[in-house]
DNA sequence: TTAGGGTTAG
């Protein structure tokens, strides 16, 4: 954005063209300049296309209008109109300037300023060609030493994943600054290259705001978020400013740790530091909220934001549909529209979950046909994904096989692994064999479907083939991923594994795990594996924990990495009956508030 | 009278 150009005419008249300057007013301005003659000073006609296209995007075509009028448009104005575009919807009409200024009359050649826009742009409007092209350009005008267009080249590659190239970029710039640092950072974290992206960080002399929230966000958005949480305290030990787009990223680390208390204590450090409450932060707020489980705090930030965004009402209504809400969500949705915000592809996948959780079957149907029809948007995979969940998960299987047959995209592991969770549930061994098979094939590591296969042929007695399945895993190596519980209990993170001893307090968690088992008998809970499976599920181990931690009246809040099964959801059932203790956990799909012996699922997952 | 680095939903 730039800043608004300011204009006093002859009559002492404020012209002002900033961001919410609107077209009509724009032609008021023009038509006064024009009868005035003022547009014949080119250093001021060069700042008024300049304001006009780069304080408001809608008003680029206007600005081209303008310009298209002169024979010769100075460099600056030019220069101007490729960033405009470089930050635009339409990047690509940057090179209809740069070409302009190849062919002008006026003898002028493109400059440092030029490829450095004309960079940006290319970052915006990726294709194969492009970006290389523009490189080549910028060796042939002798630009490759200049630090802007090189920190430009270092993003532009980040966007191929061409890592070597962005180091290769970096190399030729002497002594980089912090910006640049930071830019390489970024690179390294997008290309997946933590460990190189810490060395640059842990080498850097002097590290600022910038560079830290580069590092952070990296974790945040790779899945680390103990390590992005670790550095947030470092950088608070350092005394490194601490900013909005900062907390964004702890906030995410937060949501996907499910740490409720981490997070509401950022929210508090928010509020406290009196950091700046942007769109962005409020709907990362909501992110956290609704991932912690803590949905009504969730909605009160939601209705407490004076602007939201398209993030901000997809992320509530995913959050409604995650625990369950799908009524709500719905309404949220019609809520939505009313106030004049378009759903995008995202969307959809809340709204076919949010009916697929309540079991709307028909509703779902009408949604999915109105995203193409009322707003344009092509179903991806993953919206055919949850047709199928939805059909097949109600018992519909023909209807879910049909939508995998004609869909117009190949058939993806998520629309197998729905059905095949369906077939699971509703007992179809041949529907169940094929959906198995076909992930299989799609994913020949994939766990879950051998481990179904096998169960499918054992529930038939076939058990040559069964023994063939678990010795192809074996053969394979294939493993299960290991089952995870991550619980926070005074403001400390826990995580327990599988099997894993591990935890300081695992004796009193056995002895916890033995009371809570002979309870269960006494009320007459009939556990469907021996004793011993009690300690093989992380939730379990992590369920004792809480039991002895805990505070009554608190709830105890789980995070499990995969699906919980069957056998944990009736125990936590129990358990939440028998202890009268609300339980809640967050499986890798939706949430499940256990309370009084029953569960919000309601069965459904 | 134009430049460079970090942020949100599946």
């Amino acid at each position: 954005m730039r800043s608004p150009l300011r204009y006093v005419s002859k009559h002492q008249m404020v012209y002002t063209i900033g961001s919410s300057t609107s077209l009509k007013e724009l032609k008021q301005i023009h038509t006064h300049l024009l009868v005035n003659g003022h547009l014949n000073d080119s250093n001021f006609s060069g700042q008024f296309v300049a304001a006009i296209a780069l304080n408001n995007h809608k008003n680029i075509n206007y600005s081209e209008k303008v310009l298209d009028q002169w024979e010769t448009p100075t460099m600056f104005c030019l220069n101007s109109m490729i960033r405009a575009h470089s930050k635009s919807s339409t990047p690509e009409r940057s090179f209809l300037y740069y070409n302009k200024i190849l062919r002008s009359s006026d003898h002028i050649s493109p400059d440092n300023y030029t490829f450095n826009f004309l960079v940006r742009a290319c970052t915006q409007h990726l294709t194969r060609w492009s970006g290389p092209t523009v490189h080549g350009l910028v060796i042939k005008h002798g630009f490759e030493c200049d630090p802007h267009v090189l920190c430009g080249l270092i993003r532009m590659y980040a966007e191929l994943g061409g890592l070597d190239s962005c180091f290769r970029m970096f190399g030729l710039v002497r002594n980089p600054d912090l910006v640049c640092q930071t830019a390489m950072i970024s690179a390294c974290a997008k290309c997946g290259d933590f460990g190189s992206a810490r060395e640059l960080f842990d080498a850097m002399s002097q590290r600022d705001t910038w560079a830290f929230n580069a590092m952070i966000s990296g974790y945040a958005q790779c899945g680390q978020s103990k390590e992005a949480l670790r550095l947030f305290r470092m950088m608070q030990l350092e005394e490194v400013k601490i900013d909005d787009v900062c907390m964004v990223s702890v906030l995410s680390a937060c949501s996907h740790l499910g740490a409720s208390d981490h997070g509401r204590w950022a929210h508090a450090y928010i509020e406290r530091h009196k950091i700046p409450m942007t769109v962005t932060l409020g709907t990362a707020l909501i992110d956290m909220y609704a991932k912690c489980g803590n949905i009504s705090k969730a909605m009160e930030v939601f209705w407490g934001m004076k602007e939201k965004n398209v993030y901000t009402w997809t992320c509530a209504m995913n959050g409604l549909a995650m625990n369950g809400a799908g009524h709500k969500c719905l309404e949220l949705f019609s809520l939505m529209k009313e106030n004049g915000i378009s759903p995008n592809g995202v969307s959809f996948v809340s709204i076919l979950r949010a009916c697929s959780v309540v079991g709307l079957i028909e509703e779902g149907h009408e949604q999915f046909v109105s995203m193409k029809r009322v707003y344009g948007i092509e179903p991806l995979a993953e919206h055919y994904g949850c047709m199928v969940d939805l059909y097949a998960r109600s018992g519909r299987l023909d209807d879910a096989v049909n939508i995998i047959n004609n869909m117009p995209v190949t058939p993806h592991a998520g629309a197998w692994g729905a059905l095949l969770n369906a077939c699971k549930l509703h007992r179809d061994k041949e529907l169940g064999e094929l959906a198995a098979r076909k992930l299989i094939q799609l994913e020949g590591s994939n766990h879950c479907a051998f481990v179904i296969l096998s169960n499918i042929y054992s529930d038939s007695r076939d058990w040559a083939r069964a023994d063939n399945v678990r010795q192809t895993m074996n053969a394979k190596g294939i493993k299960k991923k290991p089952g995870c519980s991550v619980m926070e209990v005074d403001g400390e993170v826990h995580e327990f594994f599988v099997g894993d001893t591990s935890h300081p307090r695992y004796g009193d968690i056995k002895v916890k795990l033995e009371e809570i088992y002979s309870n269960l008998r006494l009320s007459g809970y009939v556990a469907n594996t021996k004793p011993d499976s009690l300690y093989r599920h992380s939730e379990k181990v992590a369920i004792a924990f809480g039991l002895i931690t805990v505070k009554q009246v608190v709830p105890i809040r789980i995070v499990k990495n995969l699906r919980i099964c069957w056998d944990c959801h009736d125990l936590v059932k129990a358990v939440s009956k028998i202890y009268n203790k609300e339980i809640i956990v967050r499986d890798r799909n939706r949430f499940h508030h256990f309370e009084d012996g029953h569960c919000s699922c309601s069965g459904y997952w």
